[in-house]
RNA sequence: GGAGCGUUAGCUCAGCGGGAGAGCACCUCGUUGACAUCGAGGGGGUCACUAGUUCGAUCCUAGUACGCUCCACCA
């Protein structure tokens, strides 16, 4: 016997156990199945299961599931990231709590704690994923750092950098003062601060009482100006080009420039240029041949390049005193509060630099264009489409990727330089001391370059280097391109834009994957992104262990509506909870009812119940296969939940009781249908449904490699239930609007039916008699008695006589209230058949459909007006 | 500054050119053996606003208001 409640712990645990150890979550190389693949995107070693994660991996493996159970080879490639900055952060952090620094470590021995930590406590996540149910090819499992990850990443490094893709420049990047890594664009994040924009007053030279003063949120780099530009046509200053101005406290002497970049409308139309720490201020500098005086160190302290006093201080005090210095100079001639946006590291939250510096670059413009071109020609699609708008926009407006990190984690740069710093970019030490000596003419001294590679580069190849690339190609064949890569919006720029470029460019021009499915953001019940520095985290595993992995997936599914962020609440979990609830109790039901074994259809199935049912079903399958076939998830929630509550619940089962334990077609047709509602229930919940598949229909054979879809069944449309199902609605309204007790059984007597309405009627007869609480059902062509409350279903009145019981004014607003409602819908049908452009134009088939409803209406009308005089007279 | 999204029942959200939906909450009734994590019934919405297209608009178009997101940037 099941128990009286489900308890989803233990038995969570045993089916994952079971299905894995049969093999169910590993592909099938050699099968002459399709192949169906989804890459998983690999979490960060570090990283523990967030919602977001919940959401992204629920949706992957219904998807799996369902494609599984339909007969496809299905691969999910798990595995995951080495997550460069945040790995390292983690190890340092531990690292510090000893009071270690990684510098004192050395190198080598900083990574070989690294691989420590990975071994003893990376990867708690996929721990965590076992228990939402994820069905990856576990065994496949791969770490972006693996040897033959690692082999695919140098042999892309080094074929890029032949193709002339890869490249050396000095050019201003995103320095991280605090991480001592540049970083890329993608890594800065814009937070509006409070400011002030401060106006500086620079003498003339040679020109004594003649000023430009310029404005400035960061007057510390004052230190740093090599000029001051203005517009060209701005006729205030263009006096003054050409001429010098002198840096107070400094005393250097910088040109007054003049350059477009110069707005006249901002401010006095005067700018400071500081071409080592400004991007824009860079680009001046080009055009006007300045020098680039850098006055920062790498943790942003002023450097030697400052005056005295100011040398060794953090940017910050150095600005606060020189604001003081300046102030009492009269330098400073204006502080206004300025809210404005500057730029901080995503991960070490600080300001970030612009910095000066030899980087290595990708040019991403170039690899861009067969990856754009892939989406314009439909090759892959997004799915919903408008995000491939958000992928053109970036895609045709991409930079130079700075691919290089001043970190030790990481995949090494295979580039050695020699002793006049040239670079050999080869795939191993040897290949590069080869290339030397060509170069040199003999043996030279190489030493690597120490920096690694930003974690999106290997994360780029994900699609094909998890699939043996560079070394074995056959699974390549079978297994690439991807179906499709489920994903957040916020991840289309760091990983889906690169596995295009990198696919494209070297999987002969082939896309990576065929769909790109964003899915929503998880977010908290106010609606902000949930994040671990906001605190407002919701751990996935204790809603598992609060209500069942069953009914959180069952919830992230039906809540994964396309296009539109969710708020996770707890009462919608509790909802989904009591849908297993149901589920459980409906099986124990049949149970209760020694209805269980496996049970094959009847070859003809007669009753009208049955029939309809199971046509329900096959409508339910249907719904079901189209709308994840189209990722609709939620539709696919919702067409289960309502088949099988409302429809087999609700009605079936409460349909078939009188009668059950006689019928052996019902018998057979309540246990295979519930059988196939578990089917089609499997990919949300994978675990309930193995459990009642195993403990009330005896299946050996797991839902997981069972075959969906299943057989059509004897199905028939048009079988009349809904007329019986409306009978048993209306005699229950009479019923409560009566106040009728319980006690009370009337009859039920009909006029009027047609002889295909007779007959379902009375095969249905025990089942209307128990639901609507009547003794007995009687046709009748006369005259109701009076006293009975009467109501008009299909042209046939209904009566319940209630002679004695029947509150004659309660009746009467009854029926008063029900035939306002009909005329008002009648007079909305007549208003619009009336219009001759509806009747000319509408389709056919539309305005059959407004007359035949106005008919009923009007059938309806009448007949309830009919039972309101009888009432009175 | 550029782009996008949202505004539907008290709350959370589906739907989206032809009869306004779900879950939760609310009101009434109910413990006859699947289920009170339940059953039956009920109340509750000019589908933000304004114009347009259409025979017909919650749905399409444009604009307005409010809310949100992303990208770029304000010396």
């Amino acid at each position: 016997m099941l128990e009286k409640t489900y308890n989803p712990e233990q038995i969570e645990q045993r089916w994952y156990e079971a299905s894995e150890a049969a093999g169910h979550f590993a592909c099938a190389p050699s099968s002459d199945k399709k192949p169906y693949v989804i890459m998983m995107p690999p979490p960060n070693v570090t990283g523990s299961l967030h919602m977001g994660h919940a959401l992204t991996f629920t949706l992957q493996d219904v998807l799996i599931r369902y494609h599984r159970m339909q007969g496809y080879d299905a691969l999910w490639q798990p595995g995951m990231d080495h997550a460069g900055i945040a790995t390292q952060m983690v190890v340092e952090r531990q690292l510090a709590a000893e009071n270690i620094n990684r510098r004192d470590l050395g190198r080598d021995a900083f990574i070989e704690k690294v691989w420590q930590w990975k071994a003893e406590s990376g990867g708690m996540i996929e721990h965590q994923q076992r228990h939402l149910g994820v069905s990856a090819d576990w065994p496949r499992s791969r770490f972006t750092m693996d040897e033959g990850l690692s082999e695919a990443v140098r042999k892309v490094f080094v074929k890029l950098h032949k193709d002339g893709l890869i490249y050396r420049d000095k050019r201003l990047v995103n320095w991280d003062p605090k991480l001592l890594t540049a970083i890329s664009d993608l890594e800065v994040e814009q937070k509006d601060v409070d400011g002030h924009m401060w106006s500086l007053q620079y003498p003339v030279k040679d020109m004594p009482g003649t000023f430009v003063t310029v404005a400035t949120t960061r007057p510390e780099t004052m230190f740093g100006d090599m000029a001051v530009a203005v517009h060209p046509d701005d006729e205030r200053y263009k006096y003054l080009v050409g001429k010098m101005v002198i840096l107070p406290l400094v005393g250097r002497e910088i040109p007054i420039v003049a350059d477009e970049y110069s707005d006249p409308e901002k401010g006095t139309g005067a700018v400071k240029i500081t071409p080592a720490h400004d991007f824009n201020d860079f680009e001046v500098g080009k055009r006007h041949s300045l020098e680039l005086l850098n006055i920062f160190d790498e943790t942003a302290t002023l450097n030697e390049n400052v005056p005295e006093a100011y040398q060794g201080l953090d940017r910050f005090d150095a600005r606060k005193k020189l604001l003081a210095e300046l102030e009492g100079m009269g330098v400073m001639v204006g502080a206004e509060p300025n809210r404005h946006a500057v730029p901080h590291g995503d991960r070490s939250g600080v300001p970030v630099e612009p910095w000066l510096m030899d980087q290595w670059y990708v040019d991403a413009a170039t690899l861009a264009k067969p990856a754009i071109e892939a989406v314009r020609s439909g090759k892959t699609e997004f799915v919903p489409e408008r995000w491939s708008k958000t992928y053109f926009e970036w895609m045709e407006n991409i930079q130079p990727w700075c691919v290089s990190r001043q970190l030790w984690w990481g995949h090494r740069i295979p580039a050695w330089f020699g002793p006049d710093g040239t670079a050999f970019v080869e795939e191993t030490e040897a290949e590069a001391s080869a290339a030397a000596k060509a170069h040199y003419g003999e043996d030279v001294a190489l030493f690597q370059d120490e920096d690694v590679l930003d974690t999106w580069f290997s994360s780029a190849l994900w699609p094909f280097s998890t699939l043996g690339w560079p070394q074995d190609h056959s699974e390549l064949e079978r297994y690439y391109p991807g179906a499709v890569l489920v994903t957040g919006f916020d991840i289309i720029f760091f990983w889906v834009a690169r596995m295009m470029m990198m696919g494209m460019h070297f999987m002969d021009n082939e896309v990576p994957f065929k769909h790109v499915y964003i899915h929503a953001l998880v977010r908290d019940e106010k609606g902000q992104k949930m994040s671990k520095s906001k605190g407002n985290v919701l751990d996935p595993l204790d809603l598992t262990a609060k209500y069942g992995a069953d009914a959180l997936r069952f919830t992230l599914t039906a809540m994964a509506a396309q296009g539109r962020d969710l708020k996770l609440s707890e009462n919608r979990i509790e909802s989904y909870r009591n849908f297993v609830t149901k589920i459980w109790n409906a099986a124990r039901f049949l149970e209760m009812n020694e209805i269980t074994g496996t049970h094959t259809l009847p070859d003809t199935i007669d009753a009208p119940v049955n029939q309809w049912i199971l046509h329900e079903l096959n409508q339910t399958n249907e719904a079901v296969s189209n709308a994840l076939s189209a990722y609709r998830f939620n539709e696919a929630a919702d067409k289960l939940y309502q088949f099988i509550w409302n429809y087999y619940c609700d009605w079936y089962l409460e349909f078939i009781k009188p009668t059950l334990a006689d019928s052996d077609e019902s018998r057979r047709t309540a246990s295979y249908v519930l059988q196939k509602a578990l089917h089609m229930l499997h990919p949300l919940m994978p675990f309930v449904t193995e459990e009642l598949n195993e403990k009330i229909f005896n299946q050996s054979d797991m839902l997981i490699a069972a075959p969906w879809p299943f057989k059509d069944a004897a199905a028939k449309a048009d079988t009349n239930i809904d007329l019986v199902i409306d009978i048993i609605s209306e005699i229950r309204t009479i019923r409560s609007e009566m106040n009728v007790p319980l006690s009370a059984k009337p009859a039920l007597e009909i006029r009027g039916a047609t002889d295909s309405h007779q007959s379902v009627i009375m095969q249905m007869e025990a089942a209307i008699l128990r639901m609507a609480r009547v003794e007995a059902i009687r046709f009748i062509d006369g005259d109701f008695a009076k006293g009975t409350a009467l109501t008009s279903i299909s042209g046939m009145d209904v009566g319940l006589p209630l002679t004695g019981i029947l509150d004659f004014d309660a009746e009467r607003t009854r029926l008063k209230k029900d035939i306002a409602n009909g005329e008002a819908e009648a007079a909305k049908l007549s208003a619009k058949l009336n219009n001759a452009g509806f009747v000319a134009k509408a389709p056919e088939a539309v305005v059959v459909e407004n007359r035949r409803r106005l008919e009923d209406e009007q059938t309806r009308i009448d007949a309830l007006k009919a039972a309101l005089m009888r009432l009175d007279g």
